[in-house]
DNA sequence: CGAGCCTCTTGCACATTGTTCAAGTAATGG
DNA sequence: CCATTACTTGAACAATGTGCAAGAGGCTCG
């Protein structure tokens, strides 16, 4: 793969590595990280699987681009007209909400995709609001990093409790994946009556009876120790 | 496959299910998710890679017998003896380091695994800490979805950093596809001027100079921020 | 002790999927 | 018109999950 830099497009009717990746996000936001492959997004593109190749290296290298532009989808809060307090919750708001969008989002992340510009982007930013908060060097890092994990982690249960919870026709491959799922747990817990499989369990409850409000409050919850934390300490 | 319940080991040297999970942790534990297969697991056990089917159903369901097994390691502190937020520090710490010793768990949860009886024992032993702190019905669901969401956040974000860092010749296959990733990203970072592609940012920083530490600092102001709302209602 | 029957184990085979490669086809510049 | 550059294609390979029919060891009943 020769990378062109910035070729102006031919006069022919040709791929594009826009293109390739703005369907592989398509793919992956109907399919799941699992969803998407390579013979699927050629079909999707009337080409070859192979001409992929010309234009990415990889597969992974293709997940990676469609992370990258999927964080630049966020926008970001100006410091100087909202307080630290409501640009936090305004930033992790939205990555609450395209994590949301973009559930194969956790896994990449947690397939330990390496990030691009999209995400520092918004970590430089968020480093700056709890510098704004108040918080020195060390321990602004490691607010933002908090929250961010607190979201991160928040992403997850809820796209799990969805796809649990999400009966209603969607996708094949992971409902049916997800049917298998739970006969075989149920199985494996009739024959092995101390196996007392549960699908439940009360964290999945909290999100399942409403994810978006389970968020908000345990990130309310964590601003307050940050705040707190300020406070004491000034 | 016959799940026979409870089945005796017969005097011929047999393989057992218990023995197949054994080693299906071992080595998701040395070679991650991706590193576990069923021809490797076969030579590893010194049998055919497809024995294994008449013991376990699928590659996913051992998996999910891999990730209940797991959960079992876990201890549960007596909420009689200490107090609820020392609990609830007990519990969270424990988790995280589980999650630590086990980083495909996140992955797993990241891909919708179904958790077994062991997790259950947990939530229920959370939920009962929060009910304990004062917490009523939804809202001890809701705190205790945010501990541990925010856990299973930290230790994604953990991973991600230590698998980052941990250049000191640990497996091969890991490391090997970390450098392609990162030499890829520097590769489309110097043809693309515009994708500044950045490994590190604030979040990773705060992680790699000491990921146990920002977890603590995160997870305390979020407990005081749960405890504060208790004090203000109250 | 032999026949039949469980309980496993094995080897073969197939489908899916990532990826390589040599050969093809279109636009472009000379 | 020709050579070069910029892509596209189809065949093919390797890795991996899994089904299946055949085997092999041990038990039980006559």
């Amino acid at each position: 793969m020769q990378l062109p830099a910035y070729r102006e497009a031919m006069a022919r009717d040709t791929l594009t590595r826009d293109q390739i990746v703005s369907t592989a996000v398509e793919l992956l936001d109907a399919e799941g990280l699992e969803g998407l492959n390579m013979r699927a997004l050629g079909k999707r593109l009337d080409s070859a699987a192979t001409a992929m190749y010309w234009h990415v290296r990889s597969k992974d290298n293709l997940v990676l681009l469609a992370t990258d532009r999927v964080w630049r989808e966020l926008e970001l809060p100006d410091l100087d007209i909202v307080g630290w307090r409501a640009a936090a919750t305004i930033m992790a708001t939205d990555l609450y909400r395209m994590f949301t969008r973009h559930p194969w989002l956790v896994q990449a992340f947690a397939a330990h995709v390496v990030y691009g510009e999209g995400k520092a982007r918004h970590d430089d930013h968020s480093l700056a609001t709890y510098e704004a908060a108040g918080f020195t060097g060390g321990q602004a890092d490691q607010a933002a990093a908090a929250v961010f994990t607190y979201v991160l982690g928040n992403a997850a249960g809820a796209a799990a409790a969805a796809s649990l919870s999400r009966r209603t026709g969607a996708d094949h491959a992971t409902e049916q994946r997800l049917h298998d799922a739970m006969a075989e747990a149920h199985e494996i817990a009739m024959h092995y009556p101390r196996l007392r499989v549960r699908l439940d369990g009360p964290a999945a409850a909290g999100y399942a009876a409403s994810p978006d409000k389970t968020f908000e409050f345990g990130l309310q919850a964590l601003l307050d120790g940050l705040e707190r934390q300020l406070t004491r300490r000034g």
